[in-house]
DNA sequence: CTAATACATCAGTGAGAAATGATATGACGC
DNA sequence: GCGTCATATCATTTCTCACTGATGTATTAG
């Protein structure tokens, strides 16, 4: 039972990864935080986040296949959206676990230096 | 006012990209997700995961300095833990989120096939 | 003291993604 | 229609990380 379980669960790990490896990225959050402050066109984004506009474009095509913000078009201008608000709870927790866990996380040395 | 706040921000910025880093690996989620179960050792680790052992130690060793683990040592065996009730909150709406955008986390083309 | 077990570390390799620059599409003003 | 602005796409380069295999260290058994 105890090993059916974890077949069971491995199927959705895959996704887990998938879907942490779209936050993961330092880009992405920092657009994901300019849109919680509301719905936002590109070129404000690029402006916010000091991005190039094209890096702003591949991200935001990134996380609209993977419905984590939506969009709508009005004449020139694409305004994205943040499309949950279980994605702000998301972020909002990983603050929450940087309160307990920021020391040791600026130690690691796993991964790409900061 | 605005533009302080995302200068403020983006300095936690890169160690929310860091921390996510630390969960957005298959391998990762599969040691934590049988960590939620209890404690264990190393060697039950690596035949719950299926994964070789240098590949466990390594990734303990991750999660280790970066707190999301902790350690304690019983004669030759080491025991580890998931060493805050936040990375379970975490990874529950992790798996929230999931409900709502898996379709779309399944068809992003944009990270390595599953 | 020797061997075996449990775990950690290291170097090398390979896959994959992020950023850039150039370019393409699409909509509006003139 | 023409030029321009807003956004999207593409190709290339660079960098990073995950895995493997071999080896190192610590602890216990005999």
């Amino acid at each position: 039972m105890t090993q059916f379980a974890v077949d069971r669960k491995t199927a959705t790990i895959e996704q887990r990864a998938k879907l942490l490896r779209g936050f993961a990225d330092p880009s992405r959050l920092a657009i994901l935080d300019v849109l919680s402050e509301g719905p936002m066109v590109v070129h404000e984004l690029v402006a916010r986040t000091g991005l190039s506009q094209p890096n702003v474009s591949n991200h935001l095509r990134c996380l609209l296949e993977c419905g984590l913000v939506s969009s709508d078009r009005n004449g020139r201008f694409v305004r994205y959206r943040i499309s949950s608000p279980r994605i702000t709870t998301l972020l909002t927790d990983v603050d929450a676990l940087l309160d307990v866990v920021a020391a040791g996380v600026e130690a690691c040395e796993n991964y790409r230096g900061m």
